[in-house]
DNA sequence: TGTACATCAGTGAACGCGCGTTCACTGATGTAC
DNA sequence: TGTACATCAGTGAACGCGCGTTCACTGATGTAC
């Protein structure tokens, strides 16, 4: 592998009072890297301040050690995550159910297109605390919990509207977060080695029998 | 972390013609490191060594390199994943739904208990390659393939006996597969951060729902 | 309007470390004669 | 029964590398007087 790729271009000084620029630029530069190495393994100091032009001790001024870049890229990426959650579900209309499918397709979609990112989110030990408890998620309460709270309010939606047979929201979503992750998650580790079914139809019967949907087709409700 | 632990002891040398068993014994260190460090970055050549106290470049004559060690890794933790699952179907007993659900309890067990390990099966890139292609796969055609076999057989019994909805045996079989896979990956990341379902009746939920089973309780068959 | 100074944003050289890998080797054990 | 030799199982020192981290520093820019 080709580790030692030259510094790309020197990164241009900041105007004084704008240094916090920097901050973003190494998390932006850490997500480069992961993006092209595979893994977040590849997320060293030095290699950071490659991919960015800057010398590897600037990032001390930002960040205390190589954990905190990666706490605050977990970060960054379970917003992204979220993000893709919620469009879709915009653009899905009104009906519950096509909503709650559309948002797991959404998350699917999200963690296929971008697996090295999505890795990130739960192959470190202590991502998840990063994610949780890290300087960079001041503000928000427990990163991970966004998608899942997605997921809660798309099932009690789907409840309200009569179509879901859910009894416990928060299990149920539990188990519509386990089908999502476990799809992303295996598909990816065993690639083409396997003959999957096509990921759409396999993600809708997926989230459609674990949300306990009992109305599939709902015709446009009021109108 | 105490990286740099001492070489335990010193491994005695092994009879003319035994050369061979250091093979298993590197392999052996090798889940030991992965237990101890909690993943496989931590394989290295030196702390293999240092585990099972023999010198880092004796290692050379067992295998070309450090990947071949993790790849006899995967395919060691496949084969014990296997046997978990067919050792906690064969308890179950003759009933097909109490077989595919103890099958699931077994492998989710499996990897909840062992979570390190688990995680070596998936989390390399490349990991599925070498359960299948490497030199230690010989005469298995695919690790991989040992657990979904299980899963297929299983909802195929459950359909004999008149009990499940399955048309798509292979189709549902992956989807049991996702679930399983995603219960254990997503609980080990996120662990005790999260208000989790106790395991037990979730695995089965989530296996009666996947497999569509129609008749949970199978009152003795045949007798 | 000038000038000394403080601050900011970031640099370059160096340290010690663990790593994969190579090389020439050591010492025990079996075997041909 | 002896002895030279081949083979086996494994060693110890050394290499060059990328790493995290430290240190003293540089040069631009704003500000007090």
């Amino acid at each position: 592998v080709d580790t030692a790729s030259p510094p790309a271009r020197r990164h241009q000084r900041n105007a004084r009072g704008q240094g916090a620029r920097l901050t973003g630029d190494i998390v932006s530069g850490a997500v480069a890297v992961i993006e092209r190495e595979g893994s977040a393994e590849a997320v060293t100091l030095r290699a950071v301040a490659r991919q960015i032009g800057i010398a590897a001790p600037s990032i001390y001024a930002h960040f205390p050690d190589r954990d905190a870049i990666v706490m605050a890229v977990v970060t960054r990426v379970f917003g992204e995550l979220a993000a893709a959650i919620g469009y879709g579900t915009e653009a899905a209309g009104p009906d519950p159910v096509g909503r709650l499918v559309a948002g797991c397709e959404a998350y699917v979609g999200f963690g296929l297109a971008h697996p090295a990112r999505y890795g990130v989110l739960f192959s470190g030990r202590r991502a998840q605390d990063y994610a949780a408890a890290g300087p960079a998620a001041r503000g928000r309460p427990e990163s991970g919990s966004e998608a899942f709270g997605l997921f809660v309010s798309a099932i009690e939606d789907c409840v309200s509207a009569g179509v879901c047979a859910s009894t416990d929201a928060a299990a149920d979503a539990a188990a519509l977060w386990v089908g999502c992750h476990g799809t992303v998650s295996l598909r990816t580790a065993l690639a083409s080695r396997f003959p999957w079914p096509e990921p759409g139809g396999f993600v809708r019967g997926l989230a459609l029998t674990l949300a306990k949907i009992t109305v599939t087709e709902q015709p446009r409700a009021t109108e």
